[in-house]
DNA sequence: CGATTCACG
DNA sequence: ACGTACGTGAATCGG
């Protein structure tokens, strides 16, 4: 017989502050339970055991160290993040068929002290899986024990034997008890003997072999005076202690060894409870599936339709019965692409489905009659779509309803939206197929996928009207989709011939500052490796340390640190130069090089369902960084050229964060300032500085500009004086005069900040929303950065809906003229189109006009322009 | 695959 | 006493 015993909380414990916090979308916070589940799975894999027994603390606090409240700190209560996760934990364990035991009045640790010497009377095997030292004592005689830890996200289980123990601590398992009751354990509420430490602990008991042996040599020269003192003074102490520490093995427990044989499990339970914390990976782990039949009618769930049954047309009937479905209303219609081709389509309508395949006959007559019927489809990623019917050379109607952007407006903050985990958490009742013939596996995937769409669609619906967002998704989200889609297909042309000749002079520079690096080092080693950097600097230069690496683990070499070190010697100003030719030349030439299509052009995707702020991001390649801020960096932008014949036209607003802060406060002051077009960096410095604006320096605006920075972010005094190079306090002072001037954005700050705490998100004029569970959590950094970001993203995510909308504007304002001049890049306040050269000056009055007019707010909106052959030009 | 660094708005 | 600005993506190192 071989019992797993684990010590539950402990290991919880471990857990939780070894994963980052994790939550659903409706805020449960799930990263302990998911770290236990991962940990037990390991040890289970590992131990593979006969019975198993799960040993939990009671609440309630325990009369034995009831002696000690007020002497020592109590207990640390759980955080409350964590306590909540405690009773799903429990009911996971339990629908995995397994026990738990909980004994008011006893710790888990002794649950499992009993427990071992059960299997000790009866020479079975035991192992203790926890996550702390406590349980060391009971090690020996079949009795081991698994240290778990999380780190990096990865689960370790330690095995500790006797042996193990002897090493580490040079005693035996018993003597840890002794080795305790001298040390204490503050979080056991143990004091042990006052200043008496784990190092002297073990050492006293290494050479008295126990506490009464300590005592019994007091006198012995082997004990240091002051040592010595604190003994004498802690004996009543550390005798008390040794009953603390001492695991109870007598508990009366409710159940025997027999008792503990894992039961069955209950997988329709398990699934609905993972489902509900969105803990997918458990859920495919455990090889769970979705319960056949409707789920039973939980408290909190929503009443559901009975499933529906619908004929599933395939092979020579499909186009026609696709046909007959897109006759009718709304269908909702899945795809399966394959390099570029669409290769199969599942479309549901409201009573038959049809189940279309590259190859079948009629399918492609089938597929232009989807596209070019699309603004009567329910469709996920849209946008994939828009772009295959742009392959095609076809513009297509804008889609009726995609879920995933709907899933994204409803909460931003999922790693990946997919319609399965749009359903997890959404009680949705899958509909029925019924197809006359066998579906290839992946066919039934496709099925899968559809059957959920109708459910799935009439809860985000629901979702999306109460939260007052249809404007936002289809006015703003929907429409975007086909020009991002657009944007995509068109690409934007680049010189990769220049680009390479840039290249090759990069490489000319690098390798001269990597001679000139190894010379100063003397040595060879690798400038990229931050740790073999690190120790050229500081330990063979002796160049003075700044910081740790936020890890700790190492010395930091980032750019602040090493302009801290210019002038100390000669090598940092060469390791700052190489640093940036060659991010240059990885980054941009050689990346940039890998990724220009056989049209010549970089087709960029852009992921609208990304940000938590609402802005759309770039990858692959990422266009929305290319350089500018440095000089040698901004030549880059030479080679983003226009097609021969036509102009790169680019358009930007102006300032557009400060514009928005200044009407979502409603501040007078800066209200003012924007109206009077005055430069809003000046009007700042004279403001925080105190002086008539003729009397602002350069040196005095650029700091203000980095107040003004600041205030968008969310500022600290702290951070504000890293950034510009002045003391603190002196940072502090500027804020204060800032705030006092402008004291409707201090307001702001304060309101969305009181928002967020009680609505649990905020959001943007345009009712975009961003959830911020953070603002809520126990750790102070962790909230503080919640307000940051409560202050933050309303102004950020604002600006984001405000260019989107111009975008849209701009694409079908574009369109109506019928003009060819078509947009091709979007940098966050930046556009770029590119135009016939007759167009060009034509194109950049219409894009500023749309970015201008695309919202009415208290200030103007201010938008320049320029053309050019290139992109460095038209900036 | 996490950590570090650095490019952009 | 502690940690320190918002939002991204890519390259690189090294476990």
């Amino acid at each position: 017989m071989k019992l797993l015993a684990v010590d539950s909380n402990s290991i919880l414990n471990r857990a939780y502050y070894g994963i980052r916090l994790l939550t659903t979308r409706n805020g449960e916070y799930t990263n302990g339970i998911f770290g236990f589940l991962n940990i037990l799975f390991k040890i289970l894999d590992e131990v593979r055991p006969d019975r198993v027994a799960f040993a939990f603390d009671v609440k309630a606090p325990t009369f034995r160290h009831e002696r000690f409240e007020g002497y020592k700190a109590q207990r640390k209560g759980m955080p409350d993040e964590l306590a909540a996760q405690l009773e799903p934990l429990k009911s996971i364990l339990r629908m995995l068929g397994y026990p738990i035991l909980e004994l008011p009045g006893f710790e888990a640790d002794d649950i499992l002290g009993t427990l071992s010497l059960l299997c000790r009377e009866r020479g079975d095997e035991c192992v203790i899986a926890t996550g702390d030292r406590d349980s060391f004592q009971l090690v020996g005689e079949g009795v081991t024990v698994r240290l778990a830890s999380t780190r990096m996200g990865q689960s370790h289980a330690e095995v500790i034997d006797e042996a193990a123990i002897r090493e580490k601590y040079g005693v035996s398992p018993a003597q840890m008890i002794d080795v305790k009751a001298l040390m204490g354990d503050a979080s056991d509420n143990i004091p042990g003997v006052a200043g008496i430490g784990e190092k002297t602990a073990l050492d006293l008991i290494r050479k008295f072999s126990s506490l009464d042996g300590v005592y019994e040599n007091l006198e012995s020269p082997e004990i240091k005076k002051g040592v010595r003192e604190k003994l004498r003074l802690g004996k009543e102490m550390a005798y008390e202690s040794r009953v603390l520490a001492e695991i109870d093995k007598k508990v009366p427990l409710p159940a025997s060894l027999d008792d503990l044989v894992p039961g069955e499990r209950d997988n329709d339970g398990l699934y609905r409870l993972l489902d509900r914390l969105e803990l997918r990976t458990t859920i495919s782990r455990l090889g769970l599936a979705a319960p056949s039949g409707p789920p039973p009618e939980d408290a909190a769930a929503v009443p559901q339709e009975p499933a529906k049954r619908l004929p599933l047309a395939a092979g020579a009937e499909a186009a026609k019965a696709a046909a007959a479905i897109l006759g009718g209303g709304e269908a909702c219609l899945v795809c399966r692409y394959r390099e570029d081709r669409l290769e199969a389509a599942l479309l549901a309508g409201e009573d038959s489905a049809a189940l279309l395949r590259a190859g079948d006959e009629g399918f492609d007559e089938a597929v232009r009659s989807l596209l070019a019927a699309a603004e009567k489809l329910v469709l996920p990623d849209s946008k994939l779509f828009y772009r295959f019917g742009y392959e095609l050379g076809l513009k297509i109607p804008i889609v009726k309803f995609d879920p995933i952007l709907a899933g994204y407006l409803i909460s931003p903050l999922s790693s990946s939206y997919s319609v399965e985990s749009l359903c997890s958490g959404r009680n949705i009742a899958p509909a029925v197929f019924e197809a006359a013939e066998e579906l290839s596996e992946e066919d039934r995937a496709l099925a899968a996928t559809a059957a959920l769409l109708p459910g799935l669609c009439a809860a985000l619906r629901k979702e999306i009207s109460e939260n007052g967002q249809e404007k936002l998704l289809y006015e703003i989200e929907q429409p975007l989709s086909r020009v991002l889609a657009s944007m995509e297909h068109l690409g934007f042309s680049v010189d990769g011939a220049g680009l390479s000749d840039y290249g090759e002079a990069l490489s000319a520079d690098i390798e001269e500052l990597t001679g000139r690096i190894y010379f100063y080092a003397g040595g060879e080693f690798n400038i990229n490796s931050t740790k073999q950097l690190g120790e050229v600097l500081f330990e063979k230069l002796g160049l003075p340390t700044k910081r740790k690496t936020r890890t700790k683990s190492g010395y930091s070499t980032d750019a602040d640190v090493l302009e801290s070190l210019r002038g100390k010697h000669p090598v940092v100003e060469d390791i700052l130069a190489y640093r940036k030719l060659a991010k240059l030349r990885s980054t941009y030439v050689d990346g940039l090089r890998k990724v220009i299509g056989p049209d010549g052009r970089v087709h960029t995707s852009f992921r609208q369902t990304e940000t938590r702020t609402g802005r759309i991001s770039s990858i692959e390649p990422n266009l929305q960084n290319i350089p500018i801020r440095s000089e040698r960096g901004a030549e880059l932008r030479r080679f983003f050229v226009a097609a021969p014949g036509k102009k790169l036209v680019d358009a930007d607003y102006s300032q557009i964060e400060l514009r928005v802060l200044a009407h979502i406060a409603d501040d007078p002051a800066m209200i003012g300032a924007f109206l009077e077009n005055q430069d809003i960096h000046t009007r700042t410095a004279a403001e925080v500085f105190d002086l008539p604006e003729e009397f602002v320096t350069p040196q005095m605006r650029s700091s203000a500009k980095a107040v003004n920075f600041g205030i968008v972010y969310g500022i600290g005094a702290f951070s504000l004086s890293q950034d510009i190079g002045v003391t603190v306090a002196e940072a502090d002072r500027y804020i204060k005069n800032y705030l006092a001037t402008f004291a409707g954005v201090k307001n702001y700050m304060q309101d969305a900040i009181a928002f967020g705490k009680e609505h649990g998100y905020v959001r943007t004029m345009f009712g975009r929303r961003r959830q911020l569970p953070e603002l809520s959590n126990s750790n102070r950094n962790i909230r503080n950065f919640g307000e940051r970001a409560a202050m933050n993203t309303p102004i950020q995510g604002t600006a984001a809906d405000i260019i989107k909308l111009a975008m849209v504007r701009v694409f079908d304002r574009l369109d109506a003229e019928g003009m060819e001049s078509r947009l091709i890049l979007q940098v966050h306040d930046e556009l770029i189109v590119e135009a016939p050269a007759d167009e060009a000056e034509t194109a950049a009055r219409i894009v500023v006009e749309e970015m201008q007019n695309a919202v009415k707010l208290k200030v103007p909106l201010l938008a320049g322009s320029g053309v050019g052959d290139n992109w460095l030009e038209a900036h």
